[in-house]
DNA sequence: GGATAAAAACCGACCGGATGGATTATCTTC
DNA sequence: GAAGATAATCCATCCGGTCGGTTTTTATCC
């Protein structure tokens, strides 16, 4: 094994260890001790590979974007259309998603720090253009492919994607009173409604062209 | 001055220059002695009102809730309709309101602790429920109207909740591509068409009769 | 291939600073 | 003078980071 190679290894036990305890005890209350525990490591070898414990936090709420953009990204295109791909991210609702027990934490903390620190601000932003760079793809294919009237697709994709941060806020942390249903129906509803005007109905095309 | 003036004027002072270090330093960066330097008090002197830092900050976070309530209530109290109080939360998207740059990094260190700790959490939660509640009495009040059709006001206000925590959190937290104007429209755009099933219009109401 | 030296990886103990809370002393009010 | 309010100081604990020492790996030479 390589140097190279080693590193690639330490890095990724590390971050999976520091996602582990962010998610357990929030990133606000975990230590390097409790970090280095969980990777098997000692601090000083925790420190041989990231040099301060904010590095290691920017790196690893980093690894976490990505890990949930390629989640959200495989279920948007196994969606058959433009509309269900817009509507493909029930798993944000899913306590069975690997990271939805585990994200929640973690994205409310980075939200968090965004507010005072711009870095985080940096690492939450890249994550939100990333998803809405999906959208907007999914409403180019649905103009594209004749089944939405022409739109500007950037203003649409963010309202869309607000949406499913305030219902997936909501579901989280008030669960008493926001049910798995409550949140699917009312993400579908929202959304649909909002797309209701683009949405074009060929055999009811005459229909929409209301006065 | 009695006692229990004084009293109400120290835990009012402390609670004040509490929400001003958390809203500037983050409520997980705010020490007790910064909060005692705000207060123009000593932490001896904090201590005698607050018996721990706990104690203190869940106070200062139900403060702040009950003061954006009432905000919200008033902004509602002033709209001429129901639909009209739906819509009358442009204030959280107005950087001059006194509570809007003080409040969001607040709003969203207590959601960071809410995925934590139950009694954040509970703050959280009856904050949301009080505004739900104003949102289903708007609802409840198109139907005497005569305004919406009969409806089922709990989660139609829980979505529309749901969707400005939504926008506001991303045009706080990204402002660069969520503008102002942007958030606006979006929660006109949603709110309004997520309602647009129920409304009721007297002189197209035969139009509205869909097959 | 083996020996050796150098570099890298890692550990455990240590350090200085920060913090919440406790305690003692002082001040203020009744 | 007593009670309450407040300040200042102290204390124990915690934490990020450092550092000297040890272990492991790599590179070089014969």
């Amino acid at each position: 094994m390589s140097i190279a190679e080693l590193e690639e290894i330490r890095r990724s036990q590390i971050l999976l260890a520091a996602l582990t305890v962010m998610s357990r005890k929030g990133s606000f209350d975990a230590t390097m001790d409790d970090i280095a525990t969980a990777a098997g490591l000692s601090k000083g070898g925790l420190a041989h590979y990231y040099k301060s414990k904010n590095e290691l936090f920017i790196a690893a709420f980093r690894e976490f974007f990505a890990r949930v953009f390629e989640r959200c990204r495989e279920s948007m295109a196994k969606a058959p259309g433009p509309l269900e791909k817009l509507l493909a991210f029930d798993l944000l609702f899913d306590p069975q998603e690997p990271y939805v027990p585990l994200g929640y934490p973690i994205l409310f903390d980075c939200m968090a720090k965004a507010a005072h620190d711009a870095d985080y601000g940096r690492v939450f932003g890249e994550w939100v253009e990333g998803w809405i760079a999906l959208l907007s793809e999914a409403l180019r294919l649905g103009v594209e492919q004749g089944l939405f009237r022409p739109l500007d697709p950037d203003p649409i994709a963010r309202a869309v994607s607000a949406i499913y941060q305030g219902v997936a806020t909501r579901w989280f942390l008030a669960p008493a009173r926001h049910s798995r249903d409550w949140a699917v129906n009312a993400v579908k509803e929202a959304i649909t409604r909002l797309m209701e005007p683009y949405i074009l109905r060929p055999q009811l095309e005459e229909s929409t062209t209301k006065p």
